[in-house]
DNA sequence: TATGAATGAGCTTTCATTCAT
DNA sequence: GATGAATGAAAGCTCATTCAT
């Protein structure tokens, strides 16, 4: 029998979400491998052989938790793409890398688990799953400076791929680095609050428009 | 009886470093938790039982694999500080990284296994390896900021502690877009030469260089 | 509550039948305890209940197979009985084992039912079946020699035991042959057909009749 | 780790007597898919970890057993071809049939796991196992045939593959029913003694002697 | 009557660690 | 000092059977 996503799917929402949320707290932890879907069972009350119908196999339950996450990433991003269209590109970027920290804080879990599949070769789906996240953060930083070349926001002697280079390195490390404390604490900055984070984001917007536009900020 | 690193530094000079490379080959592959000790000892062609005789336990073996890497890092940074005493701050953040590069590219496996502690909490002696290098690394950062503040090399309203986030993200940064090609070759700038690893490099410090001194490079 | 065939007879034939041709078939793909009911009810897009409603158990299912197929062997083997009286020994064996050929042919899956549970003493049912089975060929034989015998047309020294054991052997093995064919191609005589079938056989009989009447058949 | 035969054959030998013996008997009751290594271990009184370093899977614990009786078969009958060049056909067959019939005396348990394997499709290595037997067996009678048709001890009209046919269909039905009170004493001659198994076999003989010869034994 | 979610004992397999030789 | 056989807890996964709806 194949694994029935639909028997997950009838299941109470209440149970369904107890269900994801231990799940992506146990990969979250403890990577695919040393995730135990014994723990999983025993903290959730269940017996092991649901986990396996709903799901199939272990990395089933990976594959759902993280498919879901992508889907609820996908929403805001798209809305902010539509909203500020034909704005300035370093608001834009401003404006999702904002939104990927609101998701990290409201998700850090499912971030989590993103870094330790970054770093970690032999995590199961990880080309998969990061070729189809890179696709879609590629492109899509990809048609703003495009868009923003158009418009002459960029300084026209500037590369493409070098500006999407700094932009992705620059909100992937700054995302990194609004997550670690969620990790464990440990981080130069400890506990950022909100207000530290978005001056930390400015300082860095602003040594970009400052290199990529030639225009300071005041 | 208790390991006995004492027998390890008994063997022939070859015979030890087939071990430590070996070892140091199947963490990287593999991080801690999923590494083989059987593997380790089937490459090797020796007995399993002297392997735990040596180092005591799997985890024994790591703590050896990565206190002799910390060790052979300290040797190329000391020297840099030294014979740059007193020169430019980026300048000096500059060889420090790309000290940094070169390091990677001679031992790409420790890296790899530094990146995989980075981000798995329950990799063991995590905390302690993370805060001996952080110590290191912030300390040395540090020390470089102040003496360019105290040199006027900085602009006089910039906050130390941003400055030095703003270095450590970049060389950190940077360092992991070095490695990621060593990786599994699925990075922005697929397998990037030496040429181009500098100009990227300098691009970023020319951007940290206006915002931080308002000074351009030229 | 008890299993309920008649919840399982009161259902549309034409269900039924879906029901007893796929159960037959998983049992005869796989035997009985690597039969999966799980499998069934998803071919059959049943619910598991059901199916334990309708047989209580997965060995009622077999039962309820097996039942139903020596009922449907009974009646061509009273037929010839009845309609062979009193003709030539051999002639009414080889009717015997035409018509076990044609069951075959019609109900392959029953015949590898049948043998699985020859060979593997953890089948269930295996004593209750083949006693049954058993009991019915012996006496079946042994009463078509008795006529022979004392109509003559066996040599007199020929001890009726043993005929019963030549000719049980060489009609048994003659059907096995018949059948390996359906199992997987895997035979002597590759896939024959009726006419090298009749062939066949004819020459086993033509040896028996040498051996026991000493009259060959031309 | 590969599966290390090199474990197991560096046992005492009665530790690895005692081992084949349990395996063997596991396997003849319940076939391949229903055997447990829990049992087997337990019976045994080691470790399961043991069993799984000798032969690395459950399947290879079968391979190696059933590999063990390939050999120990081909020996004698190697010599029985060797000791009866150029004599008669029958006589030849009849010594090759009863040194079957000496290996399942002796060896019942092998002889259970190859009946198994035979009417079981999803037997593993049942290809490669039956291929194996049947190359050997098949060559062995066709040549037996082969130098007796060239020394004109067969009619001349009759066909070779019918006669190997003939020959392998009383062999190995002969061998089957020899076995079977081995197998759970119900069998039709029950509990036949040497004696008993002679005599059938000779009449058997006879009749193929009758049939392919023309020349009666006396 | 039909459904299908829940169960849990059982399965095969892995592997760091120990210790007698 | 070197060896490698032995261990056993824990892993992922299966499946006949039950029972509330």
């Amino acid at each position: 029998m194949p694994p029935q996503k639909t028997t997950f799917e009838n299941l109470d929402q209440s149970k369904r979400e107890r269900i994801m949320i231990e799940a992506t707290k146990e990969f979250a932890e403890y990577g695919f491998h040393q995730a135990s879907v014994n723990r999983m069972v025993n903290r959730l009350g269940i017996a092991k052989g649901s986990l396996f119908k709903y799901f199939g196999t272990k990395q089933g339950i990976l594959e759902y938790v993280f498919g879901h996450a992508v889907t609820m990433l996908k929403a805001p991003l798209k809305q902010i793409r539509l909203e500020t269209e034909g704005g300035d590109l370093f608001e834009r970027v401003r404006q999702v890398t904002l939104a990927g920290a609101d998701f990290i804080e409201a998700h850090p879990n499912i971030y989590r688990i993103y870094l330790k599949m970054l770093l970690q070769e032999n995590f199961p789906m990880r080309e998969r799953f990061l070729t189809r996240i890179r696709a879609t953060s590629g492109k899509f930083l990809h048609s703003l400076v495009q868009e923003a070349m158009e418009s002459g926001q960029l300084r026209s002697d500037i590369d493409t791929d070098m500006a999407v280079y700094l932009l992705d390195t620059t909100v992937d490390r700054f995302l990194q680095s609004v997550a670690v404390p969620f990790l464990d604490g440990d981080s130069i900055l400890h506990g950022a609050d909100r207000q530290t984070i978005e001056t930390r984001l400015d300082s860095l917007l602003d040594l970009l428009r400052h290199g990529l536009s030639g225009i300071p900020k005041t």
